[in-house]
DNA sequence: GCCCGGGTTTGCGCTAGCGCAAATCCCGGA
DNA sequence: TCCGGGATTTGCGCTAGCGCAAACCCGGGC
């Protein structure tokens, strides 16, 4: 493992502001790793050794109930920092965490956290930022669960999928990720026949396009019409 | 405003391990306030100007939808701290906090978070790992919300709230708190309608006591048996 | 170029649970 | 003690969306 180049990180969001320096003793702890698309980098319940950032790829983070179902929690993208919920008291990681593609992540070790948070109080900040805003965004969803329907979540989740991941095509926006019906249902709690069903809908109406694995949104507009909006024509 | 005794706080979760003169210094920064029953600490999106723990009572953390729905968050017991999410970063409280009975809270003003938090590691600590704990239990309601159907989620909130402030009676174990069929509802996601006629057929079947504002369980591993399987008898 | 397998679409019937409405109950205040 | 209003219960009809099943489509490996 060679050593690493602070330019990976350097401006991303927990490092922001630390001087080149500290970038370096930062670095220093950090390994880094690939991992292929379907693979995943650890494993709900596994013993937590690590926290990691994310330098290139996308991650779904994926939790299983006893009965097997899957519910997708969150994808994390570029610069993100994932399995940390394990870096704040947890021994253990809360879910499992896959590679939507082909993905590059830097890993500390978990010891390593309490030395980095003490030392760099801007890096300890963040990660708690970020930890706020996933525990807000988390109990948006809950609100959302309870008291939207199958049509507006669907939509709610495409259009924070575009404005996450979104590239501009000639089209309109793409998600940039391959993404399956059967994934956004289970990121609203639905089915994939459901998915499919507005999908194919709302692609008769010319507001979005979708082909195997690939969602494009051509009227964000008319999308967020029906997110908001209960029933719909 | 007479000054505050230490033993109000020595020994919650939040200040636990901190000296006497280390109490005094928090306490020092801190008012105690009263709120009746169903008046609120804080509204929705209200300036976050404090942030508090709760003393004695029993808070109920409500968010409103711009339909008008509303979703209860959770409960708030003894020794908690609350409107925190707000210590770190946001400006503005996320949800209501009303009071469930009367209520004493200790109040700290937001300015003085960091400071407390920098002296007093202990405490600072303390509150990622309350936040950490929120972020994971919400999580499990969004999986709950996505995977089990009503019966199930009922009996999981009314387990969970009996775990939380259960009393002991002769009966079974009591909800400490005055709660209705629409908390529970709010709570679950679903009707007032569905939670009474829910509780009714566990009334009929010996495993809940229900009244007006008060739910009694009396045999928590049926109940647990319900919320575990999918389709009951 | 052909075949295989996973992703997707679509039809159909069914039911969990919502929405509405009405009756009842019960606590607390006058 | 009587009364008013919120909490609760219950009936009834209806539909959103699930579950099952079958067909289809398409990309990649051989």
């Amino acid at each position: 493992m060679a050593s690493l180049d602070r330019s990976l990180i350097a401006g991303l969001g927990p490092f922001d502001s630390l001087t080149p320096e500290a970038l370096d003793q930062v670095l220093a702890r950090a390994r880094s790793a690939r991992y292929a698309k379907d693979s995943s980098v650890f494993e709900e319940n596994a013993e937590a050794h690590s926290f990691f950032l994310l330098l290139d790829g996308r991650i779904r983070v994926v939790r299983t109930t006893p009965h097997g179902d899957q519910v997708i929690a969150r994808y994390i993208g570029d610069g993100e920092l994932f399995g940390i919920a394990a870096a704040i008291g947890r021994t253990t990681y809360p879910a499992t965490a896959m590679c939507a593609v082909d993905c590059v992540v830097l890993a500390w070790p978990t010891e390593a956290w309490a030395d980095l948070a003490a030392r760099f109080p801007s890096f300890a900040g963040s990660t708690f930022r970020t930890i706020g805003n996933r525990l807000q965004e988390t109990q948006s969803r809950v609100v959302e669960m309870a008291t939207e329907q199958v049509g507006q979540r669907v939509a709610l989740a495409v259009l924070r999928l575009v404005r996450q991941a979104g590239r501009k095509t000639p089209e309109g926006l793409e998600i940039d990720f391959p993404i399956s019906r059967q994934d956004i249902a289970e990121m609203t709690g639905t089915t994939l026949h459901t998915v499919s069903r507005l999908l194919s809908a709302w692609e008769d109406e010319g507001i979005v396009k979708s082909a195997r694995q690939k969602i494009t949104v051509i009227d964000p507009h008319r999308l967020m019409v029906i997110s908001e909006h209960r029933a719909g024509a």
